[in-house]
DNA sequence: AGAACATCTGCATATAGTTGAATATAACTT
DNA sequence: AAGTTATATTCAACTATATGCAGATGTTCT
């Protein structure tokens, strides 16, 4: 029997490879439309190996899937609804304001609010 | 103005923060009922200064807060939404099959199926 | 004061990200 | 068809970040 932290590895795993700016950033393109690595380099202005090594990742998780177009390498988001957790975060970062990077920050926010 | 980029790092700070199994495991727990780090420690099996750290920084996130009962330090999910997404991974999981390590894995996968 | 509960700090280790060069592959060009 | 260019991936070395652990340090209760 797999323990619960065994089980929580898996959607651990999701989130991680989420969890990068420029991955959220391709994610964001994706979800626009279908695009090539140039185009999705260009967009982010990331270096094309930046890019392609982390639409490697995602795509080892299945997150994006590849169809060739001639020398063309496109993209597509596999689960859409995926990139919905992106918008309820961004609404989430809004509501709860600048999160506290250390408690000095904390108490400082407390004496002046 | 801030460049799109800087503005991906906020929502992937978020992932990166559920992005570990442990915390995975912690928001399950605190789904179900607030609870103290001890309780916390037992259900996981986790050493309570593990569990203290990465209660630190879902806090310093504000995906929880701490309210104090004598000397217990009790844990509260601020966003039971977020729990959500855990579910929704699982989902994805289970829809997705195992996920690629390499294009070897892959390939091989090909080759049986 | 002593015990229980938790946090904090500093260090060692592990994991992840970045970069540039090398490689692969398909499409043009002549 | 041979060579060149465009597109993308892979590899290896390096750097940065996150994790895990052990011990010291608060707090609160009895």
């Amino acid at each position: 029997m797999p323990s619960r932290l065994t089980v929580a590895r898996e959607p651990s795993d999701i989130f991680k490879v989420i969890g990068h700016p420029d991955r959220v950033r391709l994610i964001e393109e994706l979800r626009v439309a279908d695009k090539d690595v140039n185009t999705l380099a260009v967009h982010t202005h990331l270096p094309p190996t930046r890019v392609s090594q982390h639409l490697a990742l995602l795509r080892s998780h299945r997150l994006v899937d590849e169809k060739r177009e001639g020398r063309h390498h496109v993209y597509r988001l596999t689960q859409p609804e995926i990139a919905q957790w992106i918008v309820e975060a961004i609404r989430f970062i809004e509501q709860r304001g600048p999160a506290s990077l250390s408690a000095e920050a904390e108490e400082a926010r407390m004496l002046w609010s």
